[in-house]
RNA sequence: CGGGGUGUGGCGAAGUUUGGUAUCGCGCUUGGUUCGGGACCAAGAGGCCGUGGGUUCAAAUCCCGCCACUCCGACCA
């Protein structure tokens, strides 16, 4: 009977089916839900306090780092969007349109934006006229559209939430620079909120951003072994400036393109957090950003005091950490279960022998150990616990990537290792987009990044055999 | 977009081969007993069988179309 029941929730194993063991933990987690929308997820209460944490420690960083938040329309009109060709070229097949206003066909058909640069460059042509009203440092925190053809909940969906930062600079120096700088605010938001670690890099020519100069990219790697392009920054030159006539007149008195960049990270952010630290029994979440920190889950709440206690408990915890106290009449082991699988990071149980003792049991998600700790100095015991939790996640995805990197050098040795052992694979590459192509075709594998921690790997490219230029990650990607 | 799979109360399934008006478990509601790892008893509520058409006296079941989800590939930040 207690099997059965245990039937109910239960999560399809990892090993068994990683795709359903994905959507298990979406959906039996409560982070979102299928809508009638094709591709399209309702984002549930849970997902969304998720998100939510995840864009205020992010935007934190963004405005430490002097940029400001705005809000652009949500349609681009078609002549906007064809200004920048190849920008337009890498978009058009996946926007969706809007020709009709009510019953009457649009003169001009407007496009559901699947990225606004060309929105941003709309405005910025109108307020930058001097070198005075440089930098400009805009980001916005909206969801695009993009027309997928197969979707999957936060990984991929047809309508996703993001932020998009846009910012213009007098030189190039400082475009790249400011392109730097917000890669590394990813990195770090990534290991020290989500404890995801990642590879920081450059994507070649051919993975590169619709209009970008240069895309710079950090990619994680997922519990399968495929890699999660996880927040991404480009550097474009004047290239859009030029396309859309943006100018601004410098120190000397002329006239000069402003240099730009842009830089995004999206929900699918919450995809790269259930497969690194996600388990067979659901959701890990990293305590930085899990919406509930700590659980008190009551025991024997018909002794008496034990709900006085454990809401005493609750009044004094929700001071410093975000805490939830299930009251509800569901039996004890049904809780620890249900929280486990949402992923809450630590859990408490006070019952009438903890209170005899003034203590209460602390158990950790991440590893189920529990300690017994006095009620005394409670506060400075979930602080410390939460901070082991975020180490030993970080340091477990650390040692999973480490474990499944490796290195080829022969066609070979590539051709057979992605086939039979999922995950990062280093090798050397000549910068011809003919090898790149030919790596996708015969091993399945695609460029992920052009690391900027570089290492010899051996002398020629892996794919033709003609020297070298660069080390780069390869694999299979989400 | 190509190939495969699935669609039956909120969830998971049986029923489809061989047409006869829907069954089970969980969940939900109410009452009671329980309470340190997914509790138990009792009484209830809840279903346009994805959808549109066709065949038939009769369709969850047979035929055709469509939609959604899903897997593999292609495409794709």
């Amino acid at each position: 009977m207690a099997e059965q029941n245990k039937l109910v929730k239960e999560i399809t194993s990892m090993d068994e089916d990683f795709a359903k063991w994905y959507t298990d933990v979406v959906i039996k987690a409560e982070l979102a839900s299928y809508s009638s929308v094709r591709g399209c997820m309702v984002v549930r209460p849970y997902g969304t306090a998720l998100w939510e944490n995840i864009r205020n420690e992010l935007d934190s960083r963004f405005k430490a780092t002097g940029h400001e938040n705005v809000m652009m329309p949500m349609f681009i009109p078609e002549g906007l969007l064809q200004k920048e060709k190849d920008h337009v070229e890498g978009f058009a097949p996946e926007v969706a349109w809007v020709t009709h206003g009510g019953e009457e066909e649009l003169q001009e058909r407007l496009c559901v934006r699947p990225t606004s640069e060309t929105l941003f460059c709309d405005h910025y042509k109108d307020i930058i006229q001097s070198y005075k009203d440089l930098p400009k440092l805009y980001n916005q925190w909206c969801s695009v559209v993009r027309w997928e053809k197969t979707t999957r909940p936060f990984l991929r969906t047809m309508e996703f939430f993001w932020q998009e930062g846009h910012t213009m600079h007098e030189t190039a120096e400082q475009a790249v620079e400011e392109t730097e700088r917000m890669l590394n605010i990813y990195a770090d938001f990534c290991t020290d909120c989500l404890a995801i670690p990642v590879v920081k890099g450059q994507k070649t020519d051919k993975e590169k951003f619709a209009g970008a100069e240069k895309t710079y990219t950090i990619e994680a790697l997922m519990h399968d072994g495929k890699a999660l392009q996880s927040g991404t920054s480009h550097y474009f030159g004047d290239g859009f400036a030029r396309a859309f006539d943006i100018t601004y007149t410098d120190r000397n008195n002329t006239l000069q393109y402003p240099h730009q960049t842009s830089w995004g990270m999206s929900s699918r952010i919450i995809g790269a957090i259930i497969m690194t630290h996600g388990d067979n029994s659901g959701l890990v979440l990293p305590p930085a950003v899990a919406p509930v920190q700590l659980v008190i889950v009551p025991i024997a709440t018909h002794k008496p005091g034990v709900t006085e206690k454990a809401t005493e408990l609750y009044e004094r915890l929700a001071k410093s950490f975000r805490v939830k106290i299930d009251l509800t009449d569901n039996s004890a082991g049904w809780k620890f279960a249900e929280y486990e699988m949402k992923g809450v990071p630590l859990r408490l149980e006070i019952g009438p022998k903890d209170i005899e003792n003034n203590q209460c049991v602390l158990v950790r998600r991440d590893s189920r150990e529990k300690s017994f700790v006095s009620l005394d100095s409670l506060e400075e015991s979930v602080s410390a616990l939460l901070k082991d939790v975020h180490d030993a996640l970080y340091e477990k995805a650390l040692a999973r990537r480490e474990e499944m990197t490796y290195s080829v050098a022969s066609l070979d040795e590539m051709v057979e290792n992605a086939a039979s052992r999922p995950g990062f694979i280093k090798a050397m590459w000549c910068g011809e987009l003919e090898c790149e192509e030919k790596l996708k075709e015969v091993a399945g594998v695609t460029s992920r990044c052009i690391p900027f921690e570089q290492e010899k790997i051996s002398d020629t490219c892996v794919c033709c055999g003609k020297p070298a230029k660069h080390m780069l990650y390869w694999g299979k990607a989400y």
